[in-house]
DNA sequence: TGAAATGGGACCGGGAAGGTCCTATTATCA
DNA sequence: TGATAATAGGACCTTCCCGGTCCCATTTCA
């Protein structure tokens, strides 16, 4: 139902990656890099980021020099915004009384947190966030 | 991976409901009883409800006169509590980077959220609950 | 002994998660 | 202008698990 799925996981990832980037002002970087860079799948995560692009997350640059950079500033986008972005269909089922209503809060403490704050925490937990994430595998 | 799912909501509002006849005084309720007030399948909530005792979240009497009723008092049953019981398997994927850590938060968030509060929350906000949880179909 | 309840399973169908692949379009570089 | 590198937009496949049913054994009370 609001499904913190792998995708999801993978879309922040990414979006971690891109405000990292635009921090330090730098280009587009390609699906091709991210994956590499984390050791991702690289066919579903260019789904993942089409659906990143679609929803407004990400500004997208075709061509050779392309790639993805983050559309907006790290601290406009909120972690529910890139969860919805790749929760496909959504028809949140009406019915679930007690979940329902407790949905609502989750939203909200998601929607409180934003991609800025992940970045931020990443860089404070160690600096070798990077390193970890590669070495998670997958 | 976190999967607040349907069964999560049902035994949700089942122990919700044990613990207003808790707070009454009244003996155990029957599978077949909570799933008519309701209107839940009821095989299905038979298995919610096995899993939940199992879980030792509720107490259960065989035999005639028997149901299930809460085991401890409800300020003591996190709604995490709730939901992991219903969750079976839960290999909760190491890989992850980044939802890892959200999920600690998220369910510190859960956690600190009890039946007794979803109940006081119920009974607040206008009467009657009861009847749009039945109203609400399905 | 029979009815009413839980205990402990196995079992199944459909949908979504996780993943791949193909073709078009756009942009850069030589 | 042609090759190359990228996204856009799909269709498609497979596996897992959610939601749900059913069965049989056991316990309890009348």
């Amino acid at each position: 139902m609001l499904s913190l799925t792998r995708k999801a996981d993978y879309a922040l990832v990414a979006t971690v990656y891109l405000a990292r980037r635009r921090a330090a002002a730098e280009g587009p970087a390609s699906a091709r890099e991210i994956a590499e860079q984390f050791d991702l799948p690289l066919a579903l995560l260019m789904n993942v980021l089409k659906q990143l692009a679609g929803a407004g997350l990400l500004r997208s640059t075709r061509g050779v020099a392309g790639g993805y950079e983050l559309a907006v500033a790290a601290e406009a986008v909120s972690v529910l915004d890139v969860v919805e972005a790749v929760a496909e269909g959504e028809a949140d089922a009406p019915d679930a009384p007690v979940l329902g209503r407790l949905r609502g809060r989750l939203n909200g403490f998601l929607r409180q947190m934003t991609v800025a704050g992940l970045l931020r925490e990443a860089d404070e937990t160690g600096g070798e966030t990077v390193v970890s994430l590669r070495t998670a595998g997958r």
